[in-house]
DNA sequence: CACCTTCCCTAGTGATCGTTACAGAAAGGG
DNA sequence: CCCTTTCTGTAACGATCACTAGGGAAGGTG
């Protein structure tokens, strides 16, 4: 059932704006992003701001969502089309590489950077990347897991550590690529953390 | 010359002070930590805060000195005492894993956190910590060319990308520590991040 | 004792925080 | 046309931000 659209239409595009946001909470973080900046750069009024998207905390939820269907799919398209653990996570390396030094956008990953310093009001967006952070490990852990049981990849590899040390080697990427470093040289420390992974049968 | 003390005696203690707002710091960031919250861990009114550390941003300066003094050191330690690079750098990541968890202070480390996510105005906070990330990256690229130059490393070992890996490696580590991840897991991580390094000669 | 220096507490500065009341403007339905 | 509905702009809300003026308190010095 389409309901016809009542009143006064709404003057700018909700997802150009979604994607200014975006941008903001992208290179700023949740906390230090205020209303006022986001207003000025969505080129709207606070009340549309929250007409549109709700309060700051609802709207910042909306742009973790915007940001993983379009930014943060990589990883899960890689493990997806990859044939075993290892060919995926050397991709999302290298993608990673690639995606944390675009220069159309801000460096690093929103998931990793946009939370870290909240003050205690904001506990729960800190919480809510936290434990996105953490899935995404226990993918890893999982992936490998069904590697080492197929024998693909040896008895001996602990799953649980080889994630948790790819999951700290992006996340440290991350911060590498707001530090300053180039595609090459990010790829040049995926490069190296794939010599810490042991090799398929 | 000792100018001798005059006036009423300052009613609290300076480093117990400064410790305090270290920790403040250390576990919310720069942004996210108020004078409020300063006054209120440290036990004094904020004029008292003003006169014995000047404003917010000279104390956080002071606090990140505190800190290097106090918590960082331990890597420039393992760099002076340890025979090769790769000695250095396992004992840094291994210190590192005790030191990010330890449950008597706030997870992770201040110079890696406490001014990821800041806004416009505290720019140069996130430059010096940015700086200090850098610099600990080119001492590691220092540390290992010199090896590579004494031919106890490789002639093909990238000092550049080996430094860059590691610091990667060390981020990770702080934030997987603020993520929950334990002592022994950190340690792990740091295991495997060594299987990446090249063996001596 | 009085004096001088320095510190602490109360209270407040203007600015900015996230958020909203209200009135006017712009559309469709009658 | 008027009416209803929804959006927009102005202007403000109380709370909090970093920061400080001013008066009284607490020490050493004469």
């Amino acid at each position: 059932m389409v309901t016809k659209q009542r009143g006064r239409p709404r003057s700018f595009d909700r997802e150009e704006a979604l994607e200014q946001a975006m941008l903001l909470f992208w290179a700023h973080g949740y906390d230090a992003t205020s209303i006022a900046d986001l207003t000025r750069a969505m080129g709207i009024g606070a009340p549309s701001l929250y007409a549109a998207f709700g309060d700051k905390r609802t709207l910042f939820d909306e742009v973790v969502d915007h940001h993983r269907a379009r930014y943060g799919e990589f990883m899960a398209r890689a493990m997806e089309e990859e044939p075993t653990a290892r060919r995926a996570i050397e991709r999302i390396l290298r993608e990673a590489a690639a995606a944390y030094t675009d220069p159309a956008r801000p460096r690093g990953c929103l998931v990793i950077t946009a939370a870290t310093n909240c003050a205690p009001g904001s506990a729960e967006v800190e919480e809510r990347l936290r434990g996105l952070r953490n899935t995404n490990i226990r993918a890893f852990q999982a992936m490998i897991e069904a590697d080492v049981a197929a024998g693909v990849l040896p008895a001996g590899t602990g799953p649980r550590r080889l994630a948790q040390f790819t999951g700290a080697v992006i996340q440290g990427m991350s911060q590498q690529a707001r530090d300053g470093a180039t595609r090459a040289e990010l790829e040049a420390v995926a490069e190296a953390a794939m010599l810490a992974w042991p090799q398929e049968a």
